[in-house]
RNA sequence: GCGGAAGUAGCUCAUUUGGUAGAGCGAUAGCCUUCCAAGCUAUAGGUGGCCAGUUCGAGCCUGGUCUUCCGCUCCA
């Protein structure tokens, strides 16, 4: 019935005016990268939240729920390989704009140089790395007239510490206080909990652990809405296999989780698999599953096959044994016996789930009335099952005893399901205020509904309405949902 | 991070060369209304993003800063 445009840019109004996201700070003309999740939005998440966690822990025997927390023993990070890999000096060519690990640049530049001359460079660039000294190191470039290998000039920008950790301190007292980093990702609480699990929950491979948590990236350009941001929440999965066998779980998982999200409402054409051509330090195979956002195809889970790279980091570090001991028998009749498990991971950002679900939902609709008169909306299709508010409950007036007889039904509803109750203006407003907001379900009680019992039911999608009996309602959206 | 553009009420905008800011919609309260936003009345809401400078006087000029948008770069 309706012509439906589709704006990137009228989305993210369209968050801020009816309360889903707003931008974190605003008052103090905000904070580039973060946002908060208002009154409509906090629910929408939770809502995500959940039934994620349902469908990981509730739904699969053998994968149980965590939560670990964001601080973690600093060492963790140099297990994992984030310490060394994303804490560098890095330093910019002004002209070609292409960025440089100093310390490379300066390694390649002492291997063109005889072997005294280059021992002695590098002996300076590890002084000056050691005691942080970012313009000293700058100096070393330009005294030694290093070029850039592009545009061939030394006209280079100062040198700066870029780490994706955020840090801070632990212990209150000062000079004693040890830095500490906010994770940057969650998996690390998965692994390094995975003898806890695996022994108190007496877990036999193949099994999994979930968690869903805030994780926290110094990006150094975070755009495009709540779709890259530097305060951000993961729902992920480790699920620990046989070694051998990753790939089969590899696949088992791909399959798994493009199937729940198109349970979530997202068409199979707006989905796609993108390997990962060139792999991550910890991985043997790995993949994106990318949704068409409205600024193009993008990832919005990872399933990664990690290997057995962080177990063994972990058991490196720490000096314990992390293993497992299997009596499954093989084919030749023994037991497994003890090995370090494998790690298939599944990885879902719930911001950009959340940006997908919404720009899916966001239409923009304009038709033709039968008077010939020109009419609109603007509507969120939010799967009801999600939705934040489920029903809205409408007094056509606010007299005649018809807002008591509401209230007795957002009585009984509002125990089962999110409801809304509104009285103010005329009911035509209202059902526009509940579209907009994503609302799927309208009923309204009118004066028919004292003589009969019966009260108006108004779907958001196609705004049909059919007369139904009051005391079905509750079961009837608990139907839909 | 680099380059460009922008920033006036919740939203969309106006205020023609510098002279102490207005409208529509929205919101709130009340009235009226028997099913898809636009009936009536009243009210609230802006030290013109923020800080400096020039000027007798700045929303309008200059600098800085914050934020946003576009392009580039980056994204284990």
């Amino acid at each position: 019935m309706a012509k439906e445009t589709n704006n990137f840019a009228a989305l993210i109004a369209h968050c801020k005016e009816y309360g889903y996201i707003f931008q974190s700070s605003e008052l103090y003309d905000g904070l580039a990268a973060v946002y908060d999740y208002g009154q409509m939005g906090a629910q929408l998440k939770k809502n995500l939240r959940d039934e994620w966690w349902k469908a990981m822990t509730q739904l699969h025997e053998n994968i149980v729920g965590i939560d670990a927390a964001i601080f973690m023993h600093p060492t963790v990070w140099k297990a994992s390989g984030h310490v060394d890999n994303f804490s560098d000096p890095m330093i910019d060519n002004k002209d070609s704009n292409k960025r440089y690990r100093v310390d490379h640049l300066l390694e390649a530049h002492a291997e063109t140089l005889g072997e005294a001359d280059g021992k002695n460079l590098l002996a300076q660039m590890d002084a000056l790395l050691v005691a942080d000294d970012m313009p000293g190191l700058k100096k070393l470039i330009e005294d030694n007239k290093i070029n850039c290998s592009v545009s061939k000039t030394c006209n280079w920008t100062d040198v700066r510490q870029f780490n994706l950790m955020f840090d801070t301190k632990i212990g209150s007292v000062a000079g004693e206080a040890e830095t500490i980093y906010l994770r940057p990702e969650t998996a690390q609480g998965i692994f390094v909990n995975y003898l806890n699990v695996q022994k108190s929950g007496r877990m036999k491979i193949p099994f999994g652990i979930a968690q869903t948590g805030k994780a926290f990236r110094n990006e150094i350009v975070a755009r495009q809405f709540i779709f890259r941001m530097r305060e951000f929440e993961q729902m992920e999965m480790q699920f620990f296999v046989r070694p051998g066998s990753q790939m089969q779980w590899y696949e088992y998982w791909q399959n798994e989780r493009k199937a729940w999200l198109e349970k979530m409402g997202i068409p199979a054409e707006k989905l796609r698999f993108h390997p990962h051509v060139k792999l991550a330090h910890y991985a043997d195979a790995a993949l994106d599953i990318e949704f068409e956002f409205p600024f193009g195809w993008k990832e919005l889970e990872g399933i990664h096959s990690r290997t057995d790279f962080d177990l063994t980091q972990h058991a490196t570090h720490s000096r314990k044994k992390i293993q497992y001991f299997d009596n499954d028998l093989n084919e030749e009749g023994k037991p497994y016996g003890n090995y370090t498990p494998f790690v298939v991971e599944t990885s879902i950002g719930l911001d950009r789930l959340f940006l997908t679900i919404l720009s899916l939902a966001y239409a923009e609709e304009k038709w033709t009335k039968e008077d010939g008169s020109e009419d609109s909306r603007i509507v969120l299709r939010i799967p009801p099952r999600i939705a934040p508010t489920k029903l809205a409950i409408l007094p056509l007036l606010k007299k005649d005893g018809l807002p008591e007889i509401a209230r007795e039904l957002m009585a009984e509803c509002k125990e089962h399901f999110m409801c809304f109750y509104e009285e103010k203006d005329a009911i035509g407003k209202r059902y526009r205020r509940m579209d907009a907001i994503g609302t799927p379900f309208c009923v309204t009680i009118d004066h028919q509904t004292k003589e009969d019992g019966t009260v108006t039911i108004r779907y958001r999608d196609d705004m049909r309405q059919e007369r139904v009996k009051m005391s079905e309602v509750r079961g009837m959206i608990q139907g839909f949902l």
